[in-house]
DNA sequence: TATTGTTATACTCTATAACTATA
DNA sequence: TATAGTTATAGAGTATAACAATA
C-alpha cells in the first residue's frame, strides 16, 4: 500500500522498496512545485514544452489528458503568463501552445531544485552504487518501452 | 522535469533515471488504484487504517493532509461503506476511523494487484540486481528518516 | 483557553457531453 | 462527416477560516 511491513512474498521487499522511494520522490517534486504554487501536472507541461510548441491535444496526449483538461490547465497556466496560445498556421482549428519568457525561467528553476534535491537523496550512496542504482532504474524503464 | 535528456551534470542521469522510475511506479498505482474507482489518496488511507483506528487528526497527520481535508476524505469514503466513523471513547471531541470488511478486501485486492504490477516491472532484471535495486533503494529511504 | 472535528467556501484537476469552427 | 478546441457542468481533492463541542 505503500508503508506495508516485508512479509512472505520473497519479493515484497523488492515492491515495498520501489514504492516507498517512488512516493518519496514524487513528494519531494511536488514540494518543490508547490513552492512555486505548481501542481505537478503544471510542472509537466512545462517541461513538455520546454522543446515543443504543439497542438492542444498534442500536449493532452503527452500528458495523458483529454482536451477540455487541457483547455482547463492551459487557461491557469496562461492566466499567469506562463505559456501561450497561438493559432496554428498549418490547422485553422489548430492552438499551439509555447512557453514564455516567465514560463522557461519556471521550468529552469525547478529542474534546478529538483536536481538538487534528488541529488541530496542519494548523497548518501557511494559513487559507484549510485551508478549502479542508475543503471537499473535505467534497465526496468527499458522494458516498459 | 521528468523527461529531461542527460546532459552536462555528471548526476543529471541518475536524477533523470529515478524520477522516471519515480512517475512509472505511482502511474501504475494511480491505474490499478483508478480501476477500483479509488484515488491514490484512498488507497493510502486504505493502507494506513489496516493496523489502525486513529483519530481523524492523526489520520491527516499520516497523510499529510489537514483535518477539513480528512473531514471530506473520510465522508466520501464512509458513503462507499469502505470505513466508518466511531466516537472515541477516551476523548469525548474525538472520531475514530476503522475499515469495514468491505474496505479492508478492497485494501487487500489493491495491494495483490500492486505486488504483481511491480513485480512484472521489475522482471527483466536478474535476481541478483533485483536485491541489489532493493538495497539501494532501501539505503535511500533509511536516510530520510 | 486549547483542541477535535465539521461546515462554508473557493480553487485546481479531471471527465463527459454539447457546441463551434474548420477541414 | 470528422477533427480541434471551448464551454458547461459535475465530482474529487485540498486549503483557509469560522464555528461547535469537549477538554
Amino acid at each position: 500500500m505503500m508503508d506495508e511491513p516485508a512479509s512472505i512474498d520473497p519479493d515484497a521487499a523488492t515492491v515495498d522498496a520501489l514504492v516507498q522511494l517512488s512516493f518519496l520522490v514524487i513528494d519531494e517534486l511536488g514540494r518543490i512545485a508547490a513552492a512555486h504554487d505548481l501542481s505537478l501536472t503544471q510542472v509537466r507541461m512545462l517541461g513538455i514544452l520546454r522543446d515543443r510548441t504543439p497542438p492542444m491535444l498534442e500536449l493532452g496526449r503527452h500528458l495523458t489528458l483529454g482536451k477540455s483538461s487541457v483547455t482547463g490547465l492551459v487557461a491557469r497556466a496562461e492566466a499567469r503568463d506562463l505559456v501561450r496560445r497561438r493559432p496554428d498556421d498549418a490547422d485553422g482549428r489548430g492552438v499551439r501552445v509555447g512557453l514564455t519568457d516567465g514560463g522557461r525561467a519556471l521550468a529552469a528553476a525547478f529542474t534546478a531544485e529538483m536536481t538538487a534535491r534528488i541529488d541530496a537523496l542519494v548523497a548518501g550512496l557511494a559513487p559507484r552504487d549510485r551508478d549502479r542504482l542508475t543503471g537499473l532504474a535505467w534497465q526496468v524503464l527499458q522494458r516498459e518501452r
